[in-house]
RNA sequence: GCCUAUGUAGCUCAGGGGUAGAGCACUUCCUUGGUAAGGAAGAGGUCGCGGGUUCAAAUCCCGCCAUCGGCUCCA
């Protein structure tokens, strides 16, 4: 007999080789029919995977992530089976699960995947889930995965197989189909009730762009389908939340081939947005005792050689600038700090003038891949809302906390949900990086401190530092899941080095100041699309091109009407007006297309009364107001939401 | 940069070797209306750009540019 725990501490006994199904069906049949996945002493465990030793048992259902993970690993070997009965001589990469279903890489060989095929796939999954087929866990040596993948010409499975350890192999096979797997699996394919091949792309071999290039075929599957059905309703009103289709239909930035991809163009909407998010931050930057600069667009290529980033940059970036007569090199800033290191050099500097924190809305322009080019998110050229601190080394802690502070009362006025990111240097790769062990030691002590202090959790990945140093980044998530890294605290000690920055400390002796890089919007472009995803174009009042339209029952009102956009306006409230000759139902609509928060109808009782019959976007008519006491109203409505806290 | 797909009116899209199509938007006229689509007429496009094949190319072929979805990258 083994003794098993649960999570909520009770033990159980039960006979060795129990498997963790029939442990849960000693509990309840609706368990055991629910169950997708187990963990047994924190290690993934299939279901039907038998235990011969004390330990502690977890249960994953389809609400786990674990289970939906084990249902699309299996789902992604069912993938795999139905490629490898449909076609000839594929060979088979990886298949693992994701976020949102799982893909198998694979190497079509002499055949040809379009999406002209997926319902045949698709069609033949089904075909196999009908045969309810069991999922097959096998313990097998090294030599004999190694011969059996072999004989199947499965060259790349070998390559992995070459890899691993002898005695930690195992395989899963359903049908004809076997797989080099860790697993876990669901015991058998017949809880796939629904799949969906969503598309292809290509994908290097083990991620490598000197790797051959393999066909990635995703798709998700569900385990009943009005899920499936569901979830392909989320994707289309996804698609709708698209910035780049808001960004259209708003009016608020365009692009224009003729100008060059990934060059944004902002229009006169746009352009009235970024300066209100630039004006809110400025003022919240000046609170915490920030000073604004402003820096050129370029500057002499030697700045980033002795900076680093030429050398690490120089070649994949915009090409430097000649001038005519001195043979001067120039570059496009890729980014800012050099030229704030030079504004902290043109004065010697006292540890009674630190912390010193310069700011710029800063444009940077930077030759990114034109395959990685995205609407607002990936550009050749933004504004980063950024600063440098410099700080004695005593100080740093507290500077950094405060840019925390910055950061968490930001998103929370937009309402982000947001996950943190601690990116540290990878040990295994320093010639990546500059500067010395010892301040990398430092600098990475200190993010994780702060985080500990602020109780933030955050993750930690190796090997996403920049190349000066480790960071704490703030992802956020677009319409469809995409996690895009939004603010941005970098701890820096080599930057100040090599820029060879000091001040005289208390000793009257010179002394190496330390430097914080921090964005919190990261830039203007990706913020402002990833708000457009989350309001799906519905802005904040504070924030929102139109806050109101006047729109005139009939023509004989549009005097009226312009009467009460000029007085509004006046009052410093954005109002337009609709005079089209339309009736007042189609004006109604198609201003709450636009997404216009207010609309304020008018006709002969406001035109005598002096009011306006105001309708709240989605909610439908509130009644008449003087026009003074609309204005008042949403005036304090604006107040409210950016006063939060204070 | 790599793989797949796409590019037709301001927008959303249909069509397809022989005079360019729809809906919405726009302009004008009728209508002058009370909380989510009133009616009529009109204007608008070298079918992304450049080559080639052909009597004839928006359509077929090649190259380039841009864009979608991924991969790699992301100071």
């Amino acid at each position: 007999m083994i003794n098993i725990q649960f999570p909520d501490g009770n033990v159980k006994q039960y006979e060795s080789g129990v498997t963790p199904l029939q442990i849960a069906e000693s509990i309840s049949s609706g368990l055991a029919r629910n169950i997708l996945a187990a963990k047994f002493n924190d290690e993934e465990w299939d279901i039907s995977r038998p235990i011969a030793a004390d330990g502690t048992i977890q249960f994953f259902k389809w609400d786990d992530p674990e289970g939906k993970h084990a249902f699309w690993h299996t789902s992604a070997h069912l993938l795999a089976e139905a490629l490898q009965e449909l076609y000839k001589g594929i060979q088979f990469g990886i298949g693992p699960a994701i976020e949102n279903g799982f893909y198998y890489d694979i190497d079509p060989g002499e055949n040809t995947l379009t999406s002209a095929d997926f319902p045949k796939i698709e069609k033949k999954m089904m075909e196999l889930v009908a045969r309810k087929e069991e999922v097959v866990r096998r313990d097998i040596s090294k030599a004999n995965a190694l011969q059996f993948f072999g004989d199947g010409g499965q060259s790349l499975k070998c390559e992995l197989i070459s890899e691993l350890e002898d005695g930690h192999i195992t395989t899963y096979t359903q049908g004809n189909f076997t797989d080099l797997c860790r697993g876990p699996h669901i015991p058998t394919v017949a809880p796939i009730k629904a799949v969906k091949i969503l598309s292809l792309a290509g994908a290097y071999w083990r991620g490598d762009e000197k790797r051959p290039q393999l066909v990635r075929v995703y798709g998700i599957s569900f385990p009943k389908k009005s899920m499936l059905d569901e979830y392909l309703v989320m994707l289309e009103e996804a698609k709708k939340r698209d910035h780049r289709k808001i960004g259209k239909e708003m009016e608020l930035f365009a692009f224009s081939q003729n100008v060059g991809a990934g060059l944004p163009l902002w229009l006169p909407k746009g352009a009235a947005l970024r300066n209100r998010l630039q004006d809110f931050l400025a003022k919240i930057q000046k609170k915490y005792g920030y000073l604004q600069v402003v820096t050129p667009h370029i500057g002499n290529k030697m700045l980033y050689v002795t900076s680093g980033h030429y050398a690490k940059y120089g070649k994949d970036s915009f090409q430097p600038i000649n001038t005519p007569e001195e043979g001067e090199e120039y570059l496009l800033k890729p980014m800012n700090c050099p030229h704030h290191c030079e504004i902290y050099k043109t004065s010697p500097r006292s540890y009674r003038d630190l912390p010193l924190r310069l700011a710029e809305f800063g444009t940077v322009y930077r030759y990114e891949q034109s395959g990685e080019l995205h609407g607002l998110t990936r550009v050749r050229c933004f504004c980063q809302d950024d600063a440098h601190l410099f700080c004695t080394p005593d100080q740093l802690k507290q500077e950094f906390l405060g840019v925390m502070d910055i950061i968490s009362y930001i998103f929370g006025i937009f309402g982000f949900d947001y996950e943190a990111q601690i990116s540290l240097r990878d040990p295994a790769h320093p010639e990546k990086y500059v500067g010395s062990d010892e301040n990398w030691e430092k600098a990475e002590r200190a993010i994780i401190e702060a985080c500990e202090e602020k109780g933030l959790k955050a993750r930690q990945e190796t090997g996403e530092a920049a190349f000066y140093g480790p960071k704490l980044d703030f992802m956020v998530k677009d319409a469809l899941g995409r996690r895009w890294q939004l603010g941005t605290i970098q701890v820096d000690y080599n930057l100040p080095e090599r820029f060879g920055l000091e001040y005289t400390g208390t000793d009257n002796l010179k002394h190496r100041p330390v430097m914080i890089h921090r964005a919190p919007f990261g830039s203007l472009e990706r913020f402002i699309a990833v708000l457009l995803e989350h309001t799906a174009g519905k802005l904040p009042l504070w924030l929102v091109p139109d806050q109101c339209v006047v729109l005139p029952i009939s023509e004989k009102f549009n005097e009226y009407a312009k009467q009460v956009v000029a007085q509004l306006n006046e009052l410093d409230v954005r109002a337009i007006i609709d005079e089209r000759n339309e009736k007042i139902g189609k004006k109604i609509r198609d201003n709450e297309l636009k997404r216009i928060p207010y609309l304020l109808i008018v006709g002969e009782k406001e035109a005598e009364s002096g009011e306006v019959s105001v309708r709240k976007q989605g909610e439908g008519d509130q009644g008449s107001k003087k026009i003074t006491t609309f204005a008042a109203d949403l005036l304090a409505e604006v107040a409210a939401m950016t006063n939060f806290g204070k």
